[in-house]
DNA sequence: TGTACATCAGTGAACGCGCGTTCACTGATGTAC
DNA sequence: TGTACATCAGTGAACGCGCGTTCACTGATGTAC
């Protein structure tokens, strides 16, 4: 197939185990074996596991960074930028999430499972390789995010960001294992498109949003 | 000292490494370093690896759960079950975590993070061992918090209540971090308990409450 | 009171195993003259 | 058109290392008769 098969084979692999068990958890002997790809090739290829796991981030927020930007372009024209509500911006997020994960072929639930992850590891490293390699439109997001709640003082704003990066990242990173429990304890199934629904007027309503109840 | 000071000393540093690097990053050889132990006396006096991370776990949450029952007892004592609040029964959870690091002589953060790791990882057998040792109280607390929400649903407030543990585990599981960066960019400090004092709220507001923003 | 035995906390050294990484090598394809 | 060389993806086997665990053993304290 393409010349470059065998990366994508280890990037498919790497995505799926690290979400499933963690990253120190994961041998590279599991992720070759998977991939059905000699083990050398992911020192071949990436250099290192610390290279493919920064590989595994980048293949999602790399694309994910590019359409965020042209969709908030996209509602930037149609609206005046003070008339962009807190759950638009949200909306907008996680269709880009969705969307991208769709293309690359990936479940957004082993993405959110990556964050969560990573987040939990090393919450400084994490920022600072996002903050690094997709700065401005993290700061472009937040910035309109931050106009969408007038009247809230900036470190109010800065904790609030931080319960709502919690609830949204640790609610979706562990979304497979939550809804079973809401299978077996309400006989009910969601699916992740209907949870963030649900929890996007929660967390408008915990960033400050007086919102509907 | 006492007969089982070696436990402790093990106790104690395995506490503060595995919330430092985590439980697989995390070796026996590194923890009976510091503890300045034979490195074979964690298999003696627990059994195994596993055996440890478990009991570091029961070693707070014990305590935890004897002193939040006796402290939901006091309240019911002084209140009716439908007056006591959402952001009473939130303050009684922190305050009873609070209590109970301090008198162990552990860093609440250091417990929030091993919290926050768990959950990462393991949000299935995290959950089962907490409710199969710890079952009466995380219900009975439970169930008045959701007595303290009149007219939510009960898919709603399962939901809403990952919502609120994804913030505050979240949060309070990378409090040093996110702290020094609040210190980097807006140059001001906050204790764990003023944040608490913010979040309070908003997830009270999150859950549901309408509360004031 | 004295002796034999049991219990228990702790130790030092070794065990086998799986890990990430390295290295010499292969074979196919492309390029220069 | 033919030959020599370079590049590149991939491979098989081995490297040394750190890991959790085990085991035979020690030495102090407690118990039975």
């Amino acid at each position: 197939m393409a010349p470059n098969d065998t990366v994508e084979k280890i990037l498919h692999a790497a995505t799926l185990l690290f979400a499933e068990r963690g990253f120190s958890e994961t041998s590279l002997r599991t992720i070759t074996g998977m991939a059905e790809v000699n083990l050398a090739a992911v020192n071949y290829h990436f250099g290192s596991k610390k290279a493919l796991i920064q590989a595994v981030f980048s293949r999602f927020l790399g694309p994910m960074s590019a359409k965020l930007d042209t969709a908030l372009d996209d509602l930037l024209e149609s609206h005046a930028e003070n008339e962009l509500s807190t759950n638009v911006l949200l909306s907008c997020l996680f269709s880009v999430i969705m969307e991208v994960t769709e293309e690359i072929g990936e479940d957004p639930q082993r993405f959110m499972r990556l964050l969560g992850l990573a987040y939990a590891q090393t919450q400084e490293h994490m920022r600072h390789f996002i903050v690094d390699n997709y700065g401005d439109t993290y700061h472009r997001f937040l910035d309109l995010l931050d106009n969408s709640l007038p009247g809230l003082s900036p470190v109010e704003f800065y904790w609030r960001l931080y319960f709502m990066m919690g609830a949204a990242v640790f609610t979706l990173s562990s979304f497979e294992a939550i809804r079973s429990i809401l299978n077996a304890d309400y006989q009910q199934d969601m699916t992740m498109n209907e949870v963030v629904e649900l929890m996007i007027p929660a967390i408008g309503r915990l960033l400050g949003n007086p919102g509907e109840t």
